[in-house]
DNA sequence: TCTGGGGTCCTAGGACCC
DNA sequence: TCTGGGGTCCTAGGACCC
């Protein structure tokens, strides 16, 4: 399901080309089921396979409050801490407060990539497609003749996932991935939702469109003012009115609505972007501070695409400032670059027009600084060697178009 | 209560080209 | 005189997700 931004006016007859009936994206599996796997509290059922004498506590995962108040959020909370009112993405002050008794984690991305990898070997031994979605989400795309053979292999895969890894999921079952992923959600936690293509639109119907992927506080917003406020209502709603309100999500959201079958969004072969952000303990009002927080997240920046053997072909630094707006500015290069000197070099630079220009009105201290590179591509070989010869010049002014 | 650190995709508008 | 239309690239900003 593609998300679209609630436009402002009304949007142009244009379509994106995989939005267009006819052949499918490349990468999209040819499937008839898809089998939806979310790991319910992943973050802290991780935790508990190495402290398993947690368990039937409240834990969350997320800057530990003895280690001082800080500005971060909850990150994962175990389902005894969310009978409290603690909740994901919940300021960490506020989850203190509501659980005081809580058990505190601090996050090792490490391990939850680690455990992430194992999640996925596992999907990979039953036949199908496996398509991670997130550290936490994945889908298995297969080819079975009916609801029965896909429910069994959901119940093996849920089954081995816990014997083996010690993970419990829930898991969503239909015939596209926005109806198994709400399915998915209906299941948490621990169990299994197999929704039939014929059921599908009575399944979604009596739903809070916000139930919807893709469908946030401003699209429900905008939904309501037409009177939209379940799915059911979008499957009655004209097209011609979902489609003046949000463009080609409007289709899609009334074909969703119906039980039709929704296309799939070709399936991303390798990252677009990285970034690196800090938020700093107290909102910064001096250059001097700004210029090496980037010196310092651009390095870090370029040891991360090092490791993934990226390059990058644009630039980008955005402020949060204190009032929580944001500001960005991008610089596409003339090539694609690797190495720590160009992305620090533009990455400063960028952070200077940017603090001049929106520092000559307002006088906003910055909140969070962010290094950002795009237009990823793959080092090969040959690249490599080139890199510092001719081909893409020396770092520096006039490198840049 | 006051909002992290990652990401993705979409739209609009201007520059530029034919 | 009046003022095309389509296409692509780039930048900025918005909405949303985990």
């Amino acid at each position: 399901m593609q998300r679209v931004a609630a436009p402002n006016e009304p949007p142009s007859g244009r379509r994106r080309a995989e939005g267009l009936p006819g052949l499918p994206p490349p990468e999209t599996p040819l499937a008839r089921w898809v089998v939806y796997v979310d790991l319910d509290a992943f973050y802290v059922a991780c935790e508990l396979r190495d402290r398993p004498e947690l368990a039937g506590r409240p834990v969350i995962v997320g800057p530990p409050p003895s280690e001082g108040p800080s500005r971060g959020v909850v990150l994962s909370a175990s389902y005894e801490a969310r009978k409290f009112g603690v909740a994901s993405a919940q300021p960490a002050v506020v989850a203190a407060r509501l659980c005081p008794e809580a058990v505190w984690i601090p996050p090792d991305f490490a391990k939850y990539e680690q455990a992430s990898r194992e999640v996925r070997e596992v999907l990979r031994r039953h036949a199908g497609t496996v398509v991670p979605y997130s550290i936490d989400e994945a889908a298995l795309y297969l080819d079975v003749p009916s609801a029965g053979a896909a429910r069994a292999i959901a119940e093996r895969v849920q089954a081995e996932l816990r014997a083996e890894l010690s993970l419990p999921a829930s898991l969503g079952v239909a015939t596209s991935r926005a109806v198994a992923k709400i399915a998915t959600d209906r299941a948490k936690p621990g169990g299994i939702v197999v929704v039939p293509p014929e059921e599908a639109a009575s399944f979604v119907a009596p739903l809070s469109v916000r139930a919807v992927p893709g469908v946030g506080p401003k699209t429900e917003e905008l939904l309501r003012r037409l009177g939209i406020e379940q799915i059911g209502d979008l499957a009655k709603a004209r097209p011609s009115e979902l489609r003046r309100a949000l463009g080609s999500f409007g289709d899609e959201l009334g074909a969703l609505a119906r039980g039709e079958p929704v296309l799939e969004p070709a399936t991303v072969s390798g990252p677009r972007s990285r970034s690196s952000d800090r938020t700093f303990a107290v909102d910064v009002d001096h250059w001097d501070e700004v210029e090496t927080a980037v010196r310092t997240l651009a390095e870090e920046l370029s040891r991360s695409l090092d490791r993934e053997r990226l390059r990058y072909g644009s630039v980008g630094v955005a402020f949060r400032w204190a009032d929580f707006s944001r500001t960005q500015r991008v610089r596409s290069l003339s090539a694609a670059r690797e190495g720590v000197a160009p992305l620090v070099e533009l990455a400063v630079r960028l952070a200077r027009e940017l603090w001049e220009s929106e520092r000559a009105g307002r006088r906003r201290p910055i909140r969070t600084l962010s290094v950002r590179t795009e237009r990823l591509t793959e080092r090969t070989q040959r690249q490599a060697s080139l890199d510092g010869f001719a081909v893409d010049g020396p770092a520096g002014p006039g490198t840049m178009e």
